[in-house]
RNA sequence: UCCGCAGUAGCUCAACGGUAGAGCGUCCGGCUGUUAACCGGAGGGUUGGGGGUUCGAGUCCCUCCUGCGGAGCCA
C-alpha cells in the first residue's frame, strides 16, 4: 500500500494507495456514499459501496462531517461520472478527527464572515488558486532576477526613519528608542547596488495610512531591483520586460487556477506582448482633460483617472516625467526639464491600479543634500545614504512592484485581500 | 478621517407599525452513481447595545458599536 497525493492518480489507474485530507464534500445514495476528498493538491471522489466494505468503514465514512481528517485506502479506477476523471473504491477508512460544525458551508457568506474565518477559508478552491498563483508570480520574479545576474539583498524591516517621509509609519519601541517598520526597502538597496550592480529586495512592507479601498492593504509585499549605471530608458525596458514575461509565465502555468477563478485570460495576453504605451504626464494630463476629468498639469493621478488612462489598449500603460514636486525626494531631475522627476508609474489595465512606481535616483551629493532640506528631512539620519554619493557616486534607477495588486489582476480579484493569505487591513488584524 | 449602505437562527436572506420565517449547515429517517445530489422530519432567536415615539417596534426617531462600499493617500 503506497501512499499518494491526489494530484498523482491519473498516472496511479489500477493501483491500490492510500490518500490522507479532509472531507469537501459528501453525497449519499442509500447504499453508496460519495465522499469528496481535498488533500492540498486536489479533489478526489471516494467511493463507498455498502455491499463491498466492513460494517464499521461503512458506519465510519457515514459519520464523517465537512472537513473532517481521515484517510482512504482503495484502488484507483478512470470513471468519467467522477470530477477529474478518477476516483477511487474505498476499501479501508481511518478517522484522525471528527468534527460536524464546519463554519463554511458550501452555500454562500459574506465577506466579513469570511474575513474572520481566513484561517478556514484559506482551505477553500478560490482561495487555494489564487494562493497557487501567488506562488507562481514570486517563483517567477525570482527566477527572472536570477536568471539576470540579479543578487538577493534582504533589506532590513525595523528602520530608524521614514525612507519617504511622506506615508504614515507603524512605530514601535526599539529598547527605548523609536523605530519604524519599512514602508520601502529601496534606500538600502541603493548601496547594495554599488556592492554588487543588480540587485533586488523582495519582502514585506508596511504603511499606516487610513486608506480603505480594494487596493490597498496595511501590510503588502513588495520587490524592488535596483540597478548601478542604469539609466530612465533602461529602466522603462526593465519594467516592461519584467511585467510582460511575469504575466506569461503565470498564464502558462497557472492555467487550471485561472479557469477556477473563471479569468477571462484573453484579458490577460495583450500584457504579455511588448511594447507596452508609454505615456508623458503631459500627455495624459491633457488626455484626461479631453475625457472630462477636472485635473491640472501638477496633479497626482486618483484612482478613476488611472482606470482611464489604462483602458485604453488592455495592456499596462506606463507615465512617465511626473513633475517631481508630486514623487519622492530621490528622483533625477530631467535634464530637458527640471521641474519633472525621471519618474514612472506602470498601470495595470480593468482599473487594477498602479502596478509599479519606479526612477532613476538622484546621484549627486549636492542635489540629495539640497533635496532632503526642501523636504525636512532630518540629515544625520540620511547621512549614510548621502555617503553612496559620496564615495563612487553612480548613476542608478530602480522600481517597486506590490505583489498583490499584480495577483488581483492575474486572478481577476475585485479585492487585494484576497491575494494574501492573511491580509492586514485598516480595522483588521484577525485572524 | 469624510460620504453612503447595512446589522434578524451557525451562514445567506425574508417579514405593510399588528402571531419572527425560508434555504443551506447540524441532528434523525429514506434512497445503489451522486455532481453545491434529492425526499421527509426535528432542533435552532434577548431581531448589534442603549434610549425614545406608539395601544403595539425587527420595522419610525436619537445615540453608540460593528461591518461593507467609495473618496483621499499610495504599491
Amino acid at each position: 500500500m503506497q501512499d499518494a497525493e491526489i494530484r498523482q492518480l491519473p498516472e496511479l489507474v489500477g493501483q491500490e494507495v492510500r490518500i490522507r485530507g479532509w472531507l469537501f464534500n459528501k453525497r449519499s445514495s442509500g447504499k453508496l456514499q460519495f465522499l469528496i476528498v481535498r488533500d492540498g493538491t486536489g479533489f478526489l471522489q471516494a467511493v463507498v459501496f455498502k455491499a463491498e466494505v466492513p460494517e464499521k468503514v461503512w458506519a465510519d465514512a457515514e459519520s464523517l462531517g465537512q472537513e473532517s481528517s481521515f484517510w482512504v485506502c482503495g484502488t484507483v479506477r478512470e470513471d468519467l461520472r467522477a470530477p477529474g476523471g478518477v476516483e477511487l473504491t474505498v476499501k479501508e477508512l481511518g478517522i484522525y478527527q471528527l468534527c460536524q460544525d464546519y463554519p463554511i458551508t458550501p452555500k454562500e457568506h459574506g465577506v466579513a464572515f469570511l474575513m474572520d474565518n481566513r484561517h478556514l477559508w484559506l482551505r477553500s478552491r478560490r482561495q487555494h488558486a489564487i494562493m497557487r498563483v501567488r506562488n507562481e508570480l514570486c517563483f517567477a520574479i525570482r527566477e527572472f532576477f536570477y536568471q539576470r545576474g540579479f543578487v538577493l539583498i534582504d533589506s532590513p524591516i525595523l528602520t530608524p526613519a521614514a525612507c519617504e517621509g511622506t506615508s504614515t509609519l507603524f512605530e514601535t519601541d526599539y529598547f527605548g528608542e523609536k523605530a519604524y517598520l519599512s514602508q520601502s526597502g529601496q534606500l538600502y538597496l541603493e548601496p547594495a547596488a554599488a556592492a554588487h550592480g543588480k540587485v533586488y529586495c523582495f519582502g514585506p512592507t508596511f504603511r499606516a495610512e487610513k486608506s480603505k479601498t480594494r487596493r490597498h492593504l496595511m501590510e503588502f509585499w513588495m520587490v524592488e531591483p535596483e540597478v548601478a549605471w542604469m539609466r530612465f530608458p533602461e529602466l522603462l525596458d526593465l519594467a516592461e520586460e519584467f511585467v510582460s514575461e511575469l504575466v506569461a509565465r503565470v498564464l502558462d502555468r497557472c492555467q487550471e487556477e485561472l479557469k477556477r477563478l473563471e479569468r477571462d485570460t484573453s484579458k490577460l495576453e495583450p500584457a504579455t506582448k511588448r511594447p507596452y504605451p508609454r505615456i508623458d504626464y503631459a500627455d495624459a494630463i491633457a488626455t484626461l482633460q479631453a475625457k472630462g476629468f477636472s485635473v491640472q498639469f501638477g496633479d497626482d493621478f486618483g484612482g478613476d483617472e488611472e482606470t482611464a488612462l489604462a483602458h485604453e489598449s488592455g495592456r499596462p500603460v506606463m507615465i512617465t516625467r511626473y513633475p517631481a514636486h508630486i514623487k519622492a525626494f530621490y528622483m533625477e531631475p530631467d535634464p530637458q526639464d527640471p521641474t519633472r522627476a525621471l519618474a514612472v508609474d506602470v498601470i495595470a489595465p480593468e482599473g487594477y491600479g498602479e502596478i509599479i512606481g519606479g526612477s532613476e535616483r538622484i546621484s549627486s551629493y549636492e542635489l540629495l543634500e539640497q533635496r532632503l532640506r526642501e523636504h525636512n528631512l532630518p540629515r544625520e539620519a540620511f547621512q549614510w545614504y548621502l555617503d553612496i554619493r559620496r564615495y563612487g557616486a553612480f548613476p542608478h534607477s530602480g522600481f517597486g512592484m506590490g505583489i498583490e495588486r499584480v495577483v488581483a489582476w492575474l486572478c481577476g480579484l475585485d479585492h487585494v485581500r484576497e491575494t494574501i493569505p492573511y491580509p492586514r487591513m485598516l480595522y483588521r488584524l484577525y485572524p
